[in-house]
DNA sequence: CGGTAGTTTCAGAAATTTCTGAAATTACCA
DNA sequence: TGGTAATTTCAGAAATTTCTGAAACTACCG
């Protein structure tokens, strides 16, 4: 069995499809997230077998896989008793949902590690070194979540103005450093 | 034959392991890695093997991969022939190779590809519809990749500086704007 | 109840990825 | 040139992941 999309979406899916071991998704579990993504309305498992040419029960895995990660939501349509799937619609959302359970999954695990091996009395040299490396990476990881927990807070109007300043923003930093004189340089340790 | 390392090293390396296929990358290379990473000096490929109890064959294929992703440097001691291996020890720049690499193989060929798809003419309104939520997914990316171009040209002191401020930028960027008034809001595009 | 439309589970088949040992290759030295 | 130490390659074995079809389950309806 094969695909049947019009050609456009069907090119977006199959490149989902392939780069989805890259993002740590399987094949069928990128295909099933892209035509749902570029879908107009939600679309149920019959009608994704349908246009991806995969196994019933195949897409009921992926909508379940992709569920956990909250990337698909499941809706119900009036005087339908099957289940419909959609993605949200706001991009801005995706991204952050995406960023929260990548995090949840690849980083957090680590930085629990660390902790952990941190407490141990190291027994040599060699162990002493090791766990000075890992507490450069413990800190490096600490403090770049602490600036995502920190960031994705942020409304979305804020966000933008944060990307489109970039790099800019440190320039900035320095102009009110000298006037607004928030400055660490200048007086050492105030803690306001 | 099994592994050969202080308890404390092991762990961590046991953990890079077991979190390699969530990276993208798999076990023996995240095992490596580590490995590497906090060791205090360069080791050769036949040590590797002794410490993770793993062929030869896969510790030479592992250090291929590790070099391709720049994260493992190749060195050599005087008066010895053989290839000796280390990681870079500056964590940041670790962090800013790995963030290149990643972009370049798991955000980069999305984008092209969204662009070819976005230069094609619709042949319906299905995949009119498509297009449009593909060029929100285009915007978006190319944004945030903007972004980050613009921000990986910070030194260290100045990322540190962006990093432990968070969120706290946009309060400072508008009491910039009252005071400095390069704002957007007051005078639209002044453009300096 | 029994029937039906829909969904999920799961054992094993199929596909893919990882790992190994043996052979080939490279680089250096005398 | 031949000898030796180190490294890489690669075909196939081993392990893992993905996918399927059949069976089980769920919920609604008459």
């Amino acid at each position: 069995m094969s695909m049947n999309l019009p050609p456009l979406v069907q090119s977006f899916v199959l490149h989902f499809g392939e780069m989805g071991s890259r993002w740590g998704i399987n094949r069928t579990v990128g295909q099933i997230y892209a035509l749902l993504y570029v879908s107009p309305g939600p679309l149920c498992a019959d009608e994704i077998v349908a246009a991806l040419g995969i196994s019933r029960s195949n897409v009921s895995m992926g909508l379940r896989e992709l569920q956990a990660w909250s990337l698909v939501l499941l809706k119900h349509l009036p005087d339908d008793r099957r289940d419909f799937f959609t993605t949200p619609d706001d991009i801005w959302l995706i991204l952050r949902t995406l960023a929260e359970e990548r995090k949840k999954r690849e980083v957090d695990p680590t930085l629990s590690v660390l902790r952990e091996i941190l407490m141990e009395q190291p027994a040599s040299d060699i162990e002493r070194h090791a766990q000075q490396r890992m507490a450069e990476m413990h800190n490096m990881i600490e403090r770049l979540t602490t600036w995502y927990d920190d960031v994705k807070q942020l409304d979305q109007e804020r966000l933008a103005t944060l990307l489109t300043l970039g790099s800019r923003v440190t320039r900035l930093l320095e102009t009110t450093d000298r006037i607004v004189s928030l400055g660490r340089k200048r007086r050492p340790t105030t803690k306001g």
